[in-house]
DNA sequence: TTCATTTATGAAAACGCTTTATAAGAACTT
DNA sequence: AAGTTCTTATAAAGCGTTTTCATAAATGAA
């Protein structure tokens, strides 16, 4: 028996028709008991389970869900996969990836393709590719079930899990402040993107809430990147060489900030602090190891991936099921108390 | 017009049969050239394209390919991915990622239901994984195609794509004795590693044929982990204080050496060179950045996607298409001339 | 012209499942 | 006793392809 079983040998051995075996196999309820444990003994012994390319072209169902992201953080991405497939193989989904380019041309329609020629059942989008207003009303169009990852509240609570970063950024501008931090510069990241604004916004805000200012030219925008991250440290540390704090807009910048700070003879924690972002594996790694935000990333993901199901299956995603949820802060050894 | 388009509309819409349209579609050359323009300008008009369930119900192919890993390195699988992808796309395969646990007892049986319910055409194994020839031959027995990416030659070349570590790792010997060092630590891998072991000979052996012993105590067994980095350095540096350079197995074990050494007050690379090996992320970042081994994993995976695509195509793997790929050495600041 | 090839097309079966009728009993009503 | 409902089962159609087997038309050889 090389062959793998189909349902029809299953049928053919306990006696029953192919319909029969198909309501014990997706657990329809009129079956008769003596029948139904019949068949479910065949199904053990023959090792039987159904095709799934049959049962999608049946049901117009894959029992796939796509992955979109143009993201070059290979941690984040990881952390996202992992999350999502620890659902996904409980519920016999399985994950496809499709990292795309966001700014080309032919996006929108690419990933719409990629939907189509699989037969994706849903589609979970990360940020920033999530930020797309233009994907979103394709998806929608099409009525292709999606949920996106994001940092802001960018649509309906069923298709959006969103991660609270200005709480998160409020909580260190207060961390800082409490540390007696009232000379701080900012590295933020691209202001095309919402949750670039949104972090600087709510590290902002929160300072000037506690009567710290932040002036304009203390505040430059970088591109997420080590390399930008130097330069932007340069540029910051020779023209306001007073700051004694410095918040980068992820990790990657932060450790750029490190660097410049090594080459200039500056001391970090001593003479600047330094805070970061994504808990990133640079960030426990350096020296010294950054104080840092660490989103509950698998943990968004995993819901991502629940919620998704739910759409797929029709199910109600379950009230109780939250779409927000909050960053908490890493106190490591980069910040200092003056 | 909502609905996708099936082979029945374009055969419509053209006035032929769908036998034909399948010709068309498939490229087969018995079609008349006037009929064959027609089909092609409704495919055109139509969006069509062919349903990726359908026709492997139909051909036993699923157009998926998988990829089985357990190893925590995510920007070794992000690189991995995308080489493979950059070929996928080409060719119309899509990637369905399958983290598992290699230690787990049901390991290799997981993996092969992983093939069988989704119809994977075949899978590309990392490492360790890849070590693993239970899974290998199971994957044999079932007839499943497969390739494997490792640092040793361990399989037939058409199903294997392997980096040439040993190599490598005599390139960083010389280099190290070429600038004077005799006094040399070693941090190496976890021995059950074939690949680890690979590398530990091809330093060691080098070594020795330029005269340089590395006595026993002073090569320490890692788990390639940051924190393992740390300890064993400590190990190493206080059982062997005259020790002037370490080689890590990785570049979070070269790490954490970076870490001990800031934490005794040993000046790098002043008074102590530290080779790291993968280029990971942090390499570049750490202070002093570190001198290490690159792997062309992209290219490597690349390679690897069109091995199994040849496969399962049935097609004959170019013959110039090579197996063994040779890393090569970085250098940066964190090794000094004596 | 006639027969043998090749070339171009189609009808219909097959792939392995779900689902829409439908039917046969059994178990209730009246 | 005859009608109604459940309950449990089946036959057969359908999902969108590919593929086996025919067949018709066009070409070439005799």
């Amino acid at each position: 028996m090389n062959k793998r079983p189909t349902i029809n040998d299953v049928a053919a051995l306990a006696g029953v028709s192919k319909r029969t075996v198909s309501r014990v196999i997706n657990g329809a309820t009129n079956v008769g008991k003596a029948t139904r444990e019949r068949i479910e003994a065949v199904i053990q012994e023959t090792g039987f389970a159904p095709d799934k390319q049959a049962r999608g072209l049946s049901t117009s169902r894959s029992y796939l869900i796509g992955l979109i992201y143009d993201n070059p953080d290979a941690l984040y991405i990881d952390q996202v996969q992992r999350g999502v497939l620890s659902i996904c193989s409980q519920k016999g989904y399985e994950l496809v990836v499709h990292p795309c380019r966001y700014q080309a041309e032919e996006f929108v329609e690419d990933c719409i393709n990629f939907v189509r020629r699989s037969n994706i059942d849903g589609v979970i989008i990360l940020p920033p590719v999530s930020e797309s207003k233009h994907l979103a009303d394709a998806l929608q169009e099409k009525e292709i079930n999606y949920v996106r990852m994001a940092s802001l509240d960018l649509d309906d609570h069923q298709n959006i899990v969103v991660s609270d970063d200005r709480a998160a950024l409020s909580d260190l501008a207060r961390y800082m402040v409490s540390l007696g931090h009232k000379d701080i510069g900012i590295i933020c990241g691209p202001q095309q993107y919402y949750s670039s604004q949104e972090r600087l916004e709510g590290f902002i805000e929160t300072l000037n809430g506690l009567n710290v200012d932040v002036p304009n030219n203390r505040i430059i925008e970088g591109k997420n990147t080590f390399e930008s991250g130097i330069e932007c440290a340069r540029q910051l540390l020779i023209q306001s060489p007073r700051v004694r704090a410095i918040f980068a807009n992820n990790d990657e910048m932060a450790a750029g900030v490190l660097k410049v700070a090594h080459e200039m003879g500056i001391t970090v924690p001593d003479d600047l602090s330094v805070a970061g972002f994504d808990d990133n594996l640079l960030a426990a790694r350096v020296i010294p190891a950054l104080t840092t935000v660490q989103r509950p990333v698998g943990d968004m993901a995993a819901i991502a991936a629940r919620k998704i199901i739910a759409h797929i299956e029709g199910s109600e995603v379950s009230e109780t099921e939250t779409y927000l949820v909050k960053p908490h802060l890493i106190i490591r050894d980069s910040i200092k108390k003056l």
